[in-house]
DNA sequence: CTGTTAGCGCCTTCAG
DNA sequence: CTGAAGGCGCTAACAG
């Protein structure tokens, strides 16, 4: 009915509603107003109606903030670092994260570290400050990885995600990278190709040594040496990818295949191709690790290892549940390695 | 050196340490560790050492929970509601806001609705709760929507991104779909074509609307009558969209060209026209809106009205603090459309 | 330059 | 069944 009953001490903004706002329009003490709010037991109907009137008329929202400054009580926030959310292996790392989060009654805090350690160092800071329940990294990777150590967290329980970090004893989610790598390569050397390139991230990616390792690993069992000048790292993005692979076809002896170690230099490794395919050049078989949407309509002939980022941020949230809700107290720290799916797209043209 | 000093009160996990600890540790009272992190000025440099010493030591990070609790001060927080960060869209949107909201030293929290009202209503409570300084809603566009009035949000600046709500007058940013739709339309129009098809999502959603509005306003300036049988609406996914349009190409006076009014009714638009091209069928002309990687090696021809998510969420940021920097102190409700680009990948085999 | 007091919003504990 | 007191961690305002 009546408008801003002008508070005290308020600036500009309203100043939201508090307890003792809600108690006062309800004509009640301020605890019969919390024990209200907590679903409580034990309070007389009529009084249990005229708070919840007053809450709806003030549209009262429980100050989480305070609340968490109680003994015992818990922020209900994860906070979470990503390389580079605007990726949409990310995006979808993150929805998995999202919804367990959600079915646990939490929210996560995001931020992205842009792969950079500084930045990541950061925003773990202010997650902590921010009295996170727990913390969920994809590492940026950097040399110095003090801030990511337990000791430094004070007892907040970290998941890496995607990638692990050495030296940093935690729970690790991972995609299986040497076997994918290390089938995908095989299969290539099976159809009898001897002349393989390698196109992956800077080696400092954890993931990219991985993949590499299942790469020579695959050679090493077939008994076919790697061909050094063909493997070529450093891409991080699908222009540059497609330059790199560009100038190994234009070798005397080019590649006759190409295991590319992920989603970006899988993108440019296909330009390369078509454009060398729309000059009458060979055919190019190529692999990929991660798969991307479309990929079945790729103009090149094309495989990719499959795996499921949504999968394993669900996954690297349910570690993390597991020690929050103390299913598993004090653990070692565990490693996940999520399969990976060998798949085709041949288009048969 | 020294392990655990066991500090009475603890349970479980060792209990953050507090101004007070760090005080004790440096032999001075909370104030002075106070003050030496807030930068303070005039502190005598020696204590200044010991507090930074004793902060160190024990790993302390100030409680901006507890902090946030003093009047006048914020919470560094901005709430945001995403119908579906697993859509490379909206995690470019989130980038760009993500990266906004850094830059002015606040951090997102992030839910996904999963284009449910019931569930956005829940995470805007939420979020108001933790006192977000300011919110930025794609909204599910629910029929009922007064938890984003203005008058809800207890004068907590709310910016709406990528749709509109009617009767919420609030800052809001959009892509011009409108002018898209209908500079998409009127090429093909200007192609010659008179059986155009449209593919759309369901019209509750507002883009759907708006680009439905564009592709008619077209037809109407070129004196060019809409077909309607060639009208499909309702496609939510890919799936669903290829098999819309092979019905359609399956008429025994089929459209001739096709706009498909988002990302996913172009992949299945994609599929279908490539399968109906492999089985000998005349060639369809496509025209999407929204770009995806990739668009460029499409295997069918293929323009689409492209426009910057990530820009998008920037100048929704971008309007959030301007109201939250008290630039735009109290402007009624501004409307932003950002411009749209047509672009051709017509792939000249 | 440094310390003491008090209170932000909430809820556990204890009285009534 | 309801209320009063006290304290969670922090920092303005006011001594000293």
């Amino acid at each position: 009915m009546d408008q801003t009953a002008a508070r005290p001490g308020r600036r500009r903004r309203p100043a939201a509603p508090t307890v003792q706002d809600v108690a006062v329009e309800a004509g009640v003490s301020p605890m019969t107003v919390s024990r209200v709010l907590s679903g409580a037991a034990h309070v007389r109907p009529e009084l249990r109606a005229r708070v919840e009137a007053a809450v709806a008329k003030l549209d009262y929202h429980r100050n989480e903030n305070a609340r968490s400054l109680r003994p015992g009580h818990r922020s209900g926030l994860v906070g979470v670092t990503i390389t580079n959310i605007a990726n949409p292996y990310y995006a979808e790392l993150q929805r998995g994260l999202e919804e367990v989060a959600a079915r646990h009654g939490r929210r996560i805090l995001v931020g992205n570290s842009n792969e950079d350690p500084a930045l990541e160092r950061q925003l773990v800071a202010d997650f902590l400050g921010r009295r996170v329940e727990g913390l969920v990294v994809v590492p940026s990777g950097g040399p110095d990885a003090d801030h990511l150590q337990p000791a430094a967290l004070g007892g907040v329980p970290l998941v890496l995600a995607s990638r692990a970090v050495p030296g940093v004893d935690v729970d690790t989610v991972l995609v299986d990278d040497v076997r994918g790598a290390r089938e995908a390569t095989a299969t290539l050397l099976a159809e009898g190709h001897r002349r393989v390139a390698f196109l992956g991230h800077r080696l400092s990616a954890f993931t990219g040594q991985r993949r590499l390792e299942g790469f020579r690993l695959a050679h090493a069992q077939a008994g076919v040496p790697v061909v050094d000048e063909l493997v070529r790292v450093g891409q991080q993005d699908a222009a540059s990818a497609q330059q790199a692979l560009t100038a190994l076809l234009e070798l005397d002896d080019p590649p006759t295949a190409v295991f590319s170690a992920n989603n970006r230099n899988t993108v440019g490794a296909i330009r390369a191709i078509a454009a060398r395919a729309a000059t009458g050049g060979p055919p190019v078989r190529l692999f990929g690790f991660d798969s991307f949407e479309l990929a079945d309509l790729s103009p090149v002939a094309l495989s990719v290892v499959d795996h499921d980022a949504r999968e394993l941020g669900a996954r690297a949230a349910g570690l993390l549940f597991e020690r929050l809700e103390g299913t598993v107290p004090r653990a070692p720290a565990r490693l996940v390695e999520l399969p990976v799916v060998l798949r085709e797209h041949l288009r048969d043209r």
